[in-house]
DNA sequence: TTGTACGCGTTATCAC
DNA sequence: GTGATAACGCGTACAA
């Protein structure tokens, strides 16, 4: 007899689907059927339950990987440098959704894994390590994480628009373009004429978008009128100040964010617009912060629990070795006090 | 020959062991070696790392744990309810902390798992299905997922002392009440005698240990002056109205987090008391907003960074097997415009 | 020092 | 419908 091998550190004293079958009476392969929801006999069934319930059985997911089943686990990348990792309430919000959403699935975990950094690159290595399907949030239009995720063939989802890569990763998103049209649109059913917009980053899809909703519906289009924020408070205050400078006459402002939207109802304050009167203040996401600010804000709502459903499914889909593919959220303008 | 079996899903084209065993021309025993620092000679260590370069190989895992591997990934267990789950910034800070120690031990942090409610319970059976050690933040006093841990014998290291676990979880911990004990040792020193005291939650140790060491500093000691908060902002606001009806005569509140200090301020303003000529204002933690408010504020520092890198090592030693043990973080009193 | 072979726990296939 | 067993990829005890 040959050498006993294999032993690695002390097994942790879990039940196994073999003391399952011992305790059932049945064979592993009837135990496997069980818990996979296969067809088997009536009675083993009930010896099957009966023996998983005594036994505390929990399953082995690196066996079960090993194994080829499919991943009941997920890692979540966010494509921002390590320190903002967790650090946008709006993307920990969504994140929770999702989490609730894959946990009615049975599925679960969401590693959190920073985006493109020299050290972001050495955490993805690890990541890798687990071969798990990927839920993507804030895709820049470029970037080596996804192109490497795509190359090995890795189940990609994202969460927008994956700009450059619509083929290869499914994603979920919502209508930003036609989001930020009827923003502007109910502005000048309103009677606004003079409307400035604050953008959000140009290399976000979230940002192009809906600046090409704003053209859609502004009419003549003044550049004066546009100037690029980067989501953030500060970022709105700074945005208003110069928009109020460069076009003194606007009688509206379309923010991209309600983060920012907050930021530039600030600045009107202090630049003694008032606000709806001289300027109404437009907003978009409906975060917490749309109903914190006076007025409340006018803003463009997004469905983000329906939005985390749909991610769910399209990974599943994606799982089960299915085609990239897209589907588009509809969204809802609020209208609050700001306009 | 029998059935040919075991061909689950397709395989992920991975190069494995095997792979790159035969490109070095060499044993998978010595790649194994090879990969885990074990004694290996000159030339088939060259020839494996050039293989592994080659081969672009990424070690599985699955395949790791199976074999028994010491766990490459830490699931993060915090004692709330899921929609809680990533709300709180300064867990959150904490643990980008971890998340950085961590990596730099090659390990990786995963699985953000909530605390005790029923859909929460659901979540931990899919995180024990991974078997990985935990890393537990906000631990109650008492937690049926804490007793279902260390019953199941899972490595536990927690943030803050595990009450009433101390010998089955291994800890972290900062001086709470030598911290708390100092900030009031402090304001006596500056000559002020009747100290109110805004506190944490009573259930979380840190709320009690940062009371007792209020106590332990206050001298004479006037339930007039305790009021219980929540940690929150709006907790803060509504304490220090409180104190202020109960004690129109104290001369100094103590916070016991940075945030509701930033509410005390606040009320304080809107009580017509200046801080810190009529009343001072102390808080806990060293948190962001600590320089956001006007005057900053007088705080208690907690060293994070170190903090996170005990966190780490105590996890470490747990997993090769070590007894629980718990380490004190010293504190520091960080003196600003509030007092 | 290096190669060989077993075992980890699960899934899926084959034969009954 | 059920049992037996190969295979997943790796770590390690043992033999060479």
């Amino acid at each position: 007899m040959s050498g006993r091998a294999g032993a690695g550190r002390p097994r942790s004293g879990r039940a196994t689907i073999y003391d399952v079958a011992r305790a059932a009476g049945v064979s592993v392969g009837t135990v496997s059927r069980v818990l996979n929801g296969h067809p088997v006999g009536d009675a083993s069934r009930r010896a099957v339950q009966r023996a998983l319930a005594g036994t505390g059985y929990v399953p082995n997911e690196h066996a079960r990987r090993l194994a080829g089943a499919r991943p009941a686990t997920v890692a979540f990348l966010h494509c921002v440098s390590g320190d903002r990792l967790l650090a946008d309430p709006n993307v920990n919000a969504l994140l929770l959704d999702c989490l609730r959403s894959l946990g009615e699935q049975q599925i679960m975990m969401v590693t959190p894994v920073p985006g493109d950094g020299p050290p972001e690159v050495a955490v993805r290595m690890l990541a890798a390590r687990l071969d798990d399907p990927v839920l993507m949030f804030s895709a820049p239009l470029a970037s080596p994480a996804v192109d490497d995720l795509v190359g090995r063939h890795v189940p990609v989802v994202a969460c927008g628009t994956p700009l450059g890569h619509e083929r290869r990763v499914s994603y979920v998103t919502s209508d930003d373009r036609e989001g930020a049209r009827q923003m502007v649109a109910y502005l000048r059913s309103r009677g606004r004429r003079r409307i400035g917009v604050v953008t959000g980053p140009m290399d976000l899809p979230g940002g192009v978008e809906r600046l090409a909703g704003y053209r859609d519906a502004v009419g003549a289009f003044d550049p004066a009128l546009v100037v690029h924020g980067d989501y953030t408070y500060a970022g709105g205050v700074t945005a208003a100040e110069r928009l109020l400078r460069q076009a003194p006459d606007l009688d509206a402002i379309f923010a991209a964010s309600d983060v920012m939207a907050a930021g530039v109802l600030d600045a009107c304050a202090r630049a003694g617009r008032r606000v709806p009167e001289d300027v109404a203040v437009g907003g978009y996401d409906d975060a917490p912060i749309a109903v914190g600010t006076t007025p409340q804000l006018t803003t463009v709502r997004i469905p983000w629990r329906r939005y985390a459903d749909r991610l769910t499914s399209q990974l599943l889909r994606r799982i089960d070795g299915d085609d990239a593919s897209g589907v588009v959220m509809p969204v809802e303008l609020i209208v609050r006090g700001s306009t």
